[in-house]
RNA sequence: GGCCCGGUAGUUCAGAUGGUUAGAACGCUAGCCUGUCACGCUAGAGGCCGAGGGUUCGAGUCCCUUCCGGGUCGCCA
C-alpha cells in the first residue's frame, strides 16, 4: 500500500475517492459490530469506520487494534450523515470507510495518553519524549521552528549573506560563561571548548572578506538553566562588513518584520521603537522591558531627600534613589496580605523593603505616612498622578537595586492586575548600553557585552579615566520583555582592541594567549564590521506563545542539564577515560 | 550554593487530629453493544505511599537525611 494523503489533507472535495492513509491510532471506539478508529499523523486526525456487516474479516482485524498501533488503511472517503458530523474536528464532516487494514506495527500501552491536553507530569513526558512529541502542540511548535529557520535562511540569502559553518571543537575563552570542555586524546591534558557563540570566528570571516555571513548554529554555555534557558541552544548568527549600527538594525528589522508576517500574519511596522539603556532602566527598571503595559517607574528622590523618613533620606544621601510605581486601582483590590507578598518579591532582588501607600478619598493608609509631612505626601501623590483606590509602592536603595526590584515588581503587578495583552507583540531596540560594568568580586571592570564591542565615539576618551561612563555601540532586540537578540559594532582597530583588553585587566601577554590569533588577524586589514545574533529558541517561544523553552526544542534538558530520555550525562568506561588521560576526583561508589 | 513548590495504582489526584484491609477518576484486561467521537454498560487486574533512618504499641501522615522534578536568586561576556 502507498499512502495517498495525510489525514487532514482530505476534504469534502475528495468524497468518493479511494484513499490510503497511514498513522497512529489516536482512539478506538468499539461499538460491537461497528468500530471507529481515529487515525493520527503529523497533519492531524481522521476517523476510519470498520463495519462487520459489510466486511466481517476486516472488522475482526480492527478489533485487535489498540492505542498507538501503526496502521495503513485503504478505504473510500465518505461524507458523514448530518447527525454524525463532528464540528470539533477539522475532518469532522468526512470519514474513511475502510476496505483494507494493515497493522504496520503494534504498540505497548503508552505510559501516558497522547492527546492535546496532557495531564501527565513533564518529567515522565521527557523520559518518553518521542511519545510526547506526537502531540499536536509539539508537532506544531517544531514545525514553526522549522519555518523560522527557513525564513531566516531565505531572508539573509536574499540580502547577500553566505551561510558558513564554524568549528564546535575550539578554544576556551575564559571571559563570559563557563565553557563545556572536550578532552583531547591526541594532546594529553589539553581540552577543546564548545563555543558559547561563534563570535571570534565570524569576525575572522569578515577579515577574510566574506562581507556578509550568517549561520544557524548551536551554542553551549555551562550555566544553570531557567524556563527560557538551555545549556545548548541555537542562534541565528550574523555579521556584516562596512556597516554601522543603522545598517545592522535596518537589515534585522527587515528579518523580524518578515518573520512575523510570514508566520503569524502580523504586521510589525519598521523602524522599530528604540529606547536607550538609560531610559529603559529609568522607566521600566529593566534593560529588556516589557512595554505592553504602563506602570512606569517614577523618581521621587528630590521630593524626599530631606525627608523625616530616614530610609528615604539615607538612600538619596548615599547616592542612591527613591523610586515608585503607581499600581492603578490596586489599593482597592489588594488585601494587606497581598501587599506584604509584594514586599517579598522585592526582597528577592535585595531591596530591604517595600514602602506603600493606599490612596483613599480621605487621606491615605500607609505605614510610612507618619514619617512624612503633608507637603511631601501631596507632592508624591501629585507626581505619581495618584487617585483614590491607587496603591503606591516605593523602593529606596542604590539605583541598581531599586531598578531591579521595581522592574520585577512591575512585571508581577502587570500580570496580577491583568494589564498584559498576551496577543500583542511589542518589538523594540535597546541601545547605548554601558560598555563595561564593575565586577565587585573580581575587583575589575568587565565587558558587559563582550570585549570586542566598540565604544561610542564620543565616549572613547573616558575609557581610561571613567570606564563606567563609556557607552557602547551595542544593541539588543527586545520582544515582550524577552531579549531575543543582541549585537554590536565591533572594534576593528588593533590599537583600540589592545586598549580595551587593558581596561578589563588583561595584560598584553594574557590577551595574546587567549586571543592571539585574533589580534594577529586584525593586523592584516580588518574591515569595519558588526553583527548580531538572535536566540532561535526564544523567538520560537514567542511566536508559539509559550513561556517554556522546552516546548520548542525536540530533545531538551531538565534543570540539572540532564536528558531524562537518554540519561546523559553518564559515566563512561575506564578505558575511555584512560585514552583521554582523564581521572576524576569523584569516588566511583557514589556514582553507582 | 540559597529560597519556594511538588513526589501515593500505568496516569491525574484524594487520603483532619498518627489507628484495622490505602480510595476515586481515567487508562488497562475480558464480556456485551451498528453511528461513536472523552461512546455506553458489566466484571476484573493493578500499590516498595520516591529512598534511607528515627519517634511511637502503631507512620502514607510527625522528625532528620537523601534522591528526583519544577520555579527562582546567584550565575548566564
Amino acid at each position: 500500500m502507498k499512502r495517498t494523503h495525510r489525514c487532514t489533507e482530505l476534504t469534502t472535495a475528495d468524497v468518493g475517492k479511494e484513499v490510503v492513509v497511514m498513522g497512529w491510532v489516536q482512539r478506538r471506539r468499539d461499538l460491537g459490530k461497528l468500530i471507529f478508529v481515529t487515525l493520527r499523523d503529523r497533519s492531524g486526525i481522521i476517523q476510519v469506520v470498520f463495519n462487520s456487516e459489510t466486511n466481517p474479516e476486516l472488522h475482526e482485524k480492527a478489533s485487535q487494534v489498540r492505542s498507538e498501533y501503526v496502521l495503513a488503511v485503504r478505504g473510500t472517503l465518505a461524507r458523514r450523515s448530518e447527525e454524525a458530523i463532528n464540528r470539533n474536528m477539522v475532518t469532522g464532516e468526512i470519514e474513511i470507510i475502510a476496505s483494507e487494514l494493515r497493522i504496520l506495527n503494534k504498540s505497548e500501552v503508552p505510559p501516558f495518553h497522547i492527546e492535546e491536553n496532557v495531564d501527565a507530569n513533564e518529567a515522565l513526558r521527557l523520559k518518553y519524549r518521542y511519545l510526547d512529541l506526537r502531540r499536536p502542540h509539539l508537532q506544531r511548535n517544531l514545525h514553526l521552528r522549522h519555518r523560522i529557520a527557513k525564513i531566516a535562511r531565505d531572508y539573509y540569502d536574499d540580502n547577500g549573506f553566505y551561510e558558513i559553518e564554524t568549528p564546535f571543537l575550539t578554544k576556551s575563552t575564559p571571559e563570559g560563561a563557563r565553557d563545556y570542555l572536550v578532552p583531547s586524546r591526541v594532546h594529553p591534558g589539553k581540552f577543546y571548548a564548545l563555543p558559547q557563540s561563534p563570535q571570534i570566528f565570524k569576525q575572522l570571516l569578515m577579515v577574510s572578506g566574506f562581507d556578509r555571513y550568517m549561520q544557524i548554529v548551536k551554542c553551549f554555555r555551562d550555566e544553570d538553566l531557567r524556563a527560557d534557558r538551555q545549556p545548548e541552544f541555537t542562534q541565528i548568527d550574523l555579521e556584516m562588513s562596512f556597516v554601522d549600527m543603522e545598517d545592522v538594525i535596518a537589515v534585522n528589522e527587515g528579518f523580524i518584520s518578515r518573520l512575523f508576517r510570514e508566520t503569524l500574519g502580523l504586521d510589525i511596522p519598521v523602524p522599530f521603537k528604540r529606547l536607550t539603556y538609560k531610559e529603559a532602566m529609568e522607566r521600566y527598571g529593566s534593560d529588556k522591558p516589557d512595554t505592553r503595559f504602563g506602570l512606569e517607574l517614577v523618581n521621587i528622590s528630590d521630593l524626599v531627600a530631606e525627608s523625616g523618613f530616614k530610609v528615604f533620606r539615607d538612600a538619596v544621601e548615599n547616592g542612591g534613589s527613591v523610586r515608585a510605581i503607581n499600581a492603578k486601582g490596586a489599593g482597592a483590590k489588594f488585601s494587606r496580605k497581598e501587599i506584604d507578598a509584594l514586599g517579598e518579591v522585592v526582597k528577592t532582588y535585595k531591596a530591604k523593603g517595600l514602602a506603600w501607600m493606599v490612596v483613599e478619598a480621605e487621606g491615605l493608609k500607609s505605614p510610612i505616612a507618619k514619617f512624612l509631612t503633608e507637603t511631601e505626601i501631596g507632592q508624591i501623590k501629585e507626581r505619581l498622578g495618584a487617585e483614590p483606590g491607587d496603591l503606591l509602592l516605593f523602593v529606596a536603595d542604590k539605583d541598581e537595586i531599586v531598578f531591579d526590584a521595581l522592574g520585577h515588581l512591575r512585571l508581577e503587578l502587570g500580570e496580577k492586575l491583568g494589564l498584559i495583552d498576551h496577543k500583542r507583540y511589542d518589538v523594540l531596540w535597546v541601545t547605548e548600553f554601558p560598555l563595561l560594568e564593575y565586577d565587585e568580586e573580581e575587583q575589575r571592570w568587565v565587558a558587559k557585552h563582550h570585549p570586542f564591542t566598540a565604544p561610542m565615539d564620543e565616549d572613547i576618551d573616558y575609557l581610561d579615566t571613567d570606564p563606567g561612563r563609556v557607552r557602547s555601540k551595542a544593541y539588543d532586540m527586545v520582544i515582550n520583555g524577552y531579549e531575543v537578540g543582541g549585537g554590536s559594532i565591533r572594534i576593528h582597530s588593533q590599537e583600540l582592541q589592545a586598549r580595551m583588553f587593558r581596561v578589563i585587566g588583561l595584560s598584553d601577554e594574557q590577551a595574546g594567549e587567549r586571543f592571539g590569533f585574533m589580534l594577529d588577524a586584525f593586523k592584516y586589514g580588518t574591515p569595519p564590521h558588526g553583527g548580531m545574533a538572535f536566540g532561535l529558541d526564544r523567538l520560537t517561544m514567542l511566536l508559539a506563545g509559550t513561556d517554556n523553552i522546552r516546548d520548542v526544542i525536540a530533545f531538551p534538558k531538565v534543570q540539572t542539564a540532564a536528558c531524562l530520555m537518554s540519561n546523559a550525562p553518564d559515566v563512561v568506561d575506564e578505558k575511555q577515560l584512560e585514552e583521554l588521560h582523564i581521572k576524576t576526583t569523584v569516588n566511583d561508589k557514589s556514582e553507582a
